[in-house]
RNA sequence: CGGCGAUUAGCGCAGCCCGGUAGCGCAUCUGGUUUGGGACCAGAGGGUCGCAGGUUCGAACCCUGCAUCGCCGACCA
């Protein structure tokens, strides 16, 4: 390619819009150009990109025996219907209607499409098993898309169905996705972990995310410091602590805590730790007989905090998690957020593993402007059950009992999940097992944010400069910078004939062509990431030398003509 | 969806408080000079000042509403 036939697309200034390194480089290097909030054109640098990802995956998918599709994104609203998740998936599901008025969705996912697929197609267990993907743009009608591509509306996804006779053949494969995503991203150059997680809206028994550790990922990972354990935090375990709760040695005291109502405004006007309080948080829930609606006290230790994910399991919870409001403790507990606890309490209460173990500790009072000290559960709360409702911190025991926990961010860039039965049983997706009978499929599903890959290895990979990328997702390979290109002779020759040396022989090359000064030239390069620069002076043509530089280094090496294009190659090796 | 903020040339911003000729830097185009790390000189083009309404002789500026975008939070296969 050449840079005067191209659309360089790059800009000196960072958009004010970008916060964060692979969004302001992205849009920096000509990758992509928002057209309205979460949605972005591909520009042809970043197309380039998008592709070298796509081809990876393709290739590592079709390896693994998985069959390439496409589905439409448009999908009838009667599949969702049928599955339930019309009423489940909410307002992030985009809804329309066409000119006679049915109902449609544009797809976010697509367990009800290829369920429908597989319950036409699959009739026999001789079938089985078969993983079919597609690699396909999605739309999510997100409340808040942000950080470019990292969270968009609409956003490319590779994402692959797998359907089995039995629970066997679905972990085996689940196996095999998880391999194969794991060479996916080796060969993408990504520093990941591959970490367990929380089904959510999509549903399923057991699953991994693959993370991509970042500062800038919105998720947070926990991982044990002496063993593999590696999970989301809305997952990972806070085990209940090893020493037992002391006893009693403080007389309950009413304390009166005037404009004090957050944990840390108590703390600080009681001259307590965070750790010697209890916080409470109402929430909806529902009697388990009647089904009738309450409100359900969740205690815990000041310090820590709700994992909303781990609330939400307990039975009797309502799922979403809702926060009761003002008014409806007001009228539950006659006081406001912020003077709240369980002594009194005649309602459900549920406190955390690590709160259980807290003596003496301190607790609203249920009435304005008043705490209590020298609580003690059992002596002055009776009726309560014990949970792990908290987020770990770090330090906290690995729940493997190996070690202990540390925390850092990650970008969610894959997700596998063993589904079971779930949309086969919702949608009549059945085949025929060797006794003849009808049973509905077992389904696993798995997938790669392709678009959100390259913010994140741009996040992982990137310097003052400019985008450094891993070399399997470069948009160019090696970069011909000619010095007075349009002046110089000598020079403009011997960089076409470097170009079409390079190109004939398969190598993705940009040849700047545009007789712009060094300066800008070098700096372009740098911007969009090329791996591999020949810089060509009338200089050191005339003593039959080039110079190389790496985009990894600083250092340029003065090399003979004739070795330039070996010594490439041995590096793209 | 709540809180905050922004919206003026392709990009980054000033002007608004105190109403009266719409500006700066970068980018673009032309000519010249220059050519080893985002040059210099001279000139040029480019604006419904987000939209609608109101106040006023007169609104980018004051007032009201709306929209869009962003930030923080909640939310999220």
């Amino acid at each position: 390619m050449r840079t005067s036939k191209f659309l360089l697309s790059t800009l000196k200034e960072t958009p004010a819009e970008a916060s964060i390194a692979s969004h302001q480089l992205m849009l920096r290097a000509g990758l992509i150009r928002q057209l309205a909030s979460g949605l972005y054109i591909w520009l042809p640098t970043g197309q380039r990109v998008l592709q070298k990802v796509q081809n990876i995956i393709r290739e590592e998918m079709d390896k693994s025996g998985a069959l390439e599709i496409n589905m439409p994104v448009v999908q009838p609203a009667e599949l969702w219907q049928e599955s339930g998740r019309w009423e489940h998936y909410g307002p992030e599901l985009c809804r329309f209607n066409d000119r006679k008025d049915n109902n449609f969705v544009l797809g976010p996912t697509h367990e009800e499409v290829v369920t429908w697929l597989s319950r036409y197609e699959i009739k026999s267990y001789k079938q089985l098993p078969i993983n079919m993907y597609q690699i396909q743009t999605k739309f999510r009608d997100e409340v808040r898309p942000r950080f470019g591509v990292m969270r968009g509306r609409e956003f490319v996804m590779k994402d692959s169905y797998s359907f089995h006779l039995n629970k066997e053949s679905l972990r085996e494969t689940y196996e095999l996705m998880y391999d194969t995503y794991c060479r996916i991203f080796d060969r993408l150059g990504l520093t990941y972990r591959p970490v367990e997680a929380d089904t959510g809206s999509i549903g399923g028994s057991h699953s991994h995310e693959f993370q991509v550790l970042a500062d800038a990922g919105e998720d947070i990972i926990a991982f044990s410091t002496e063993s593999d354990y590696a999970a989301n935090i809305e997952m990972a375990e806070a085990v209940a602590p090893a020493e037992s709760r002391k006893a009693p040695s403080k007389a309950l005291e009413k304390i009166s805590t005037p404009n004090a109502k957050t944990i840390e405004e108590v703390a600080k006007f009681l001259n307590v730790s965070e750790k010697e309080l209890c916080k409470s948080l109402v929430v909806h829930g529902f009697n388990q007989e009647t089904g009738e609606k309450e409100l359900v006290l969740l205690v815990l230790r000041g310090d820590h905090e709700l994992n909303e994910v781990k609330a939400e399991k307990v039975p009797g919870i309502a799922k979403p998690l809702t926060m009761a409001s003002d008014e409806e403790i007001k009228n539950a507990f006659g006081a406001a957020p912020g003077s709240l606890g369980p002594v009194g309490f005649k309602g459900r209460i549920i406190v955390d593993r690590t709160a259980n173990v807290c003596s003496d500790f301190y607790c609203g009072a249920n009435e304005d402007g008043f705490h209590l000290g020298g609580v003690n559960w059992d002596r002055d709360v009776q009726n309560y059950e014990v949970q792990d409702l908290r987020c770990v911190v770090e330090g906290d025991p690995s729940p493997d009992g190996k070690g202990t926990l540390i925390l850092k961010h990650g970008i969610e860039v894959g997700q596998v999940f063993e589904l079971g039965t779930k949309y086969s049983q919702a949608m009549n997706c059945t085949v025929l097992n060797e006794a003849g009978q009808n049973i509905p499929m077992e389904m696993g599903c798995y997938g790669i944010g392709v678009t959100r890959v390259i913010a994140a290895a741009i996040e992982q990979n990137h310097d003052d400069k400019g985008i450094v990328w891993p070399a399997s997702m470069a948009p160019f390979q090696i970069a011909i910078i000619p010095i007075n290109y349009n002046k110089s002779e000598v020079v403009r020759k011997e960089a076409d004939r470097l170009y079409q040396e390079l190109t004939a022989k398969g190598y993705e090359v940009i040849l700047d062509d545009r007789g712009e000064r060094p300066g800008v030239m070098f700096a372009d390069m740098k911007l969009i990431g090329v791996p591999h620069s020949i810089i060509l002076g009338e200089k050191s043509l005339a003593d039959g030398m080039a110079e190389y530089e790496s985009r990894t280094s600083d250092e340029k090496v003065k090399l003979p003509l004739a070795e330039i294009v070996a010594n490439i190659e041995s590096q793209l090796k």
